[in-house]
DNA sequence: ATACTTGCAAATGATTTGCCAGTGT
DNA sequence: ACACTGGCAAATCATTTGCAAGTAT
């Protein structure tokens, strides 16, 4: 579901209105390359109403958000990355590609008994450029 | 550095002052048996002046803080644990014992780029009794 | 017409800051 | 004495909630 028709559709599928904010902010993050703010989504609107707009577009699976270090949520299409790393350091994130992600969440499963996806809580260190 | 005195004496080896506040917060962290918020450490005392001193005592390496998915933070001795898992689903944490925790920084590494501690960002997904 | 949505104000939870009185050294 | 601390009020940041007015279907 890459097209922001399909989505749209999507959202009238689970009874839900398409108004122009929601269309906002899925063709914000359409286009965006990376997680963005609820702020930078409201972009002058009303910031309420884009927490509630990005609360209902999760619930109906469209929309996630991940908690990168310290700092504000971070939201994106949920077909988007596999999983995330970032630098608590430089604060970039890394999208994790998806057999890296398979290796480490194998190695979390065996060591940890944790099954993990990184989605939502990344995996937060210190990235190759930061460590000198 | 296990013991209270060996700890009080750390504070006055940095200038600062060992106050009965001070003492109380060191002292139930030396008994917690798990990371406590600053409102438990506070302990019907003043917030924003624990909050301080948890702050003056990270900076010279006597406490950290861990940040255990969503919630508070929690304030943990530096020495007491290697990395944490968190479960996102019943909010239990696990610590990471030392073997297991090289083994998974190990696959973060290899696969990702990154040096993770998981010290204060624990790995969080889901555990064992979780996954039914 | 009738829900569903918006916008604005106000509340919430976690944490920080300003300021002055209090206290360890 | 003097600088470091404590306590209290108020500010800040991210997010949520209440409610009346607006709009998609």
């Amino acid at each position: 579901m890459t097209s922001l028709p399909a989505m749209l559709n999507t959202v009238r599928a689970h009874g839900l209105r398409v108004s122009t904010a929601r269309r906002l902010v899925l063709a914000a993050l359409l286009d965006a390359g990376e997680p963005l703010t609820a702020e930078q989504l409201a972009a002058g609107g009303d910031l309420a109403s884009t927490y509630r707009n990005l609360e209902t577009l999760e619930s109906i699976g469209l929309v996630r958000h991940v908690h990168l270090g310290h700092g504000p949520g971070r939201y994106e299409l949920s077909g988007r990355s596999a999983g995330w790393a970032a630098c608590d350091t430089c604060g970039r994130a890394t999208p994790l590609a998806p057999p890296a992600l398979a290796a480490i969440q194998r190695a979390v499963r065996e060591h940890a008994g944790y099954e993990a996806a990184f989605t939502h809580f990344p995996i937060v260190g210190r990235c190759e450029a930061c460590r000198t």
